[in-house]
RNA sequence: GGGGGAAUUCCCGAGUGGCCAAAGGGGACAGACUGUAAAUCUGCUGGCAAUGCCUUCGGUGGUUCGAAUCCACCUUCCCCCA
């Protein structure tokens, strides 16, 4: 195994990793690239726990406001981007650190992953798909499908309205089944060499209590202020932006469709399920360094353990 | 003080003699995931030596071949009249 070109902090949410990939940034002479869904978006700050002005001053991070919150951005245009700041990073000698929570930026951006039919959709197929799902039911769009990908077919569930509408777009578009093409970019070689740490609490209920304490704190430090702001500017609650957790919540409150309590409960309970679907995403990566808090994170401990990993994996 | 109603599996809530371990929803738990991914989708949810057995529908006792469902009393809660 070659030594890796680029570290991964991972984990599910509110687990430490903003400040553990700023610790080993900084040991190692490193530049953090976030793979984060919804810090790719201007003006998004206390709901999504960004970096703050101060921890950007003090290591440099990339892959952070990119994007305005009416944009419709994608898993293909993050690989594009943070791409080219990896390499731009190891071009001036340094290290890139991946850090955040979406695991499939990441894995999509270590894989180098291509998506299929980037240039030739204008959303027509898709609509025109949709709309017929909507109007036929999931069988018969997953018969045809069947029709000539039995293979993902028997993959999917008839409720599954998204992927059963993207196989049969991607096979119209580009004249490939998406078996095939599934098939073809798993067995190319990853873009990049990774050594990989993964953070969790040991206890779950430790996890969640940390989530509903920082949640709690994000309401403190404003919260539903950057949504109202959001919301007068004009950005719509269809965009993919107000579907974070945090934001879609608190813009059903400010149009008073519930109330703020109810509000921070929803978005709570949110960010506990989001929580456990990372946690599952992550688990089936092998290789990685876990680290497991013990009721509250140990930061120097965690240093220390990292660097022993890293330098196991030929990284001093 | 009198009259009426309600108590169901973690929660809400169906069920009014067998087809009920008990609909449905929520939550919890688990999983999936190749252009929306903080999104979307799926499974599962009394116990066990498990094609059967045991415990469960506020409590106790009764009717019945058989009760969450019927009867009596008790407990708690709600509403109405005082």
């Amino acid at each position: 195994m070659s030594s890796p070109q680029i570290v991964v902090v991972a984990g599910p949410t509110a687990t430490g990793k903003t400040a553990l990939g700023i610790l080993l940034a900084q040991r190692y002479g490193g530049e953090i690239v976030s793979a984060d869904s919804m810090q790719i978006y201007r003006r998004m700050d206390v709901g999504t726990a960004k970096a703050t002005p101060q921890e950007r001053a003090a290591v440099r991070h990339h892959m952070l406001d990119v994007a305005e919150p009416w944009e419709n951005y994608s898993v293909s245009r993050y690989v594009e981007e943070a791409s080219r700041c990896c390499e731009d990073i190891l071009r001036r000698g340094k290290l890139p650190i991946l850090v955040g929570g979406t695991g499939l930026y990441i894995d999509s951006l270590l894989s180098g992953r291509d998506f299929a039919g980037r240039e030739e959709g204008d959303g027509k197929v898709r609509e025109e798909l949709c709309a017929r799902y909507d109007a036929e039911g999931g069988e018969a769009l997953l018969r045809e499908l069947a029709s000539f990908d039995p293979e993902r077919a028997a993959k999917l569930h008839p409720g599954d309205r998204r992927r059963i509408v993207r196989a049969i777009e991607i096979y119209r578009l580009t004249g490939e089944t998406i078996s095939a093409h599934d098939r073809r970019t798993q067995a190319l070689p990853p873009r990049y060499e990774s050594a990989r740490i993964h953070l969790n609490y040991r206890e779950r209920a430790d996890l969640y209590a940390r989530i509903d304490a920082r949640v709690d704190a994000m309401v403190k430090n404003g919260l539903f202020d950057e949504v109202a702001s959001l919301l007068g500017e004009g950005v719509s609650p269809a965009c993919t932006a107000m579907q974070a957790i945090g934001y879609k919540e608190a813009a059903a409150a400010l149009r008073g469709e519930t109330s703020r309590p109810e509000a921070i409960d929803a978005i709570k309970q949110n960010s506990r399920r989001y929580a456990k679907r990372q946690l599952t995403w992550f688990s089936r990566t092998e290789g990685a360094l876990n680290i497991l808090w013990d009721g509250a994170p140990d930061f120097e401990k965690a240093l220390r353990v990292s660097t022993e990993f890293l330098a196991s994996r030929g990284l001093s």
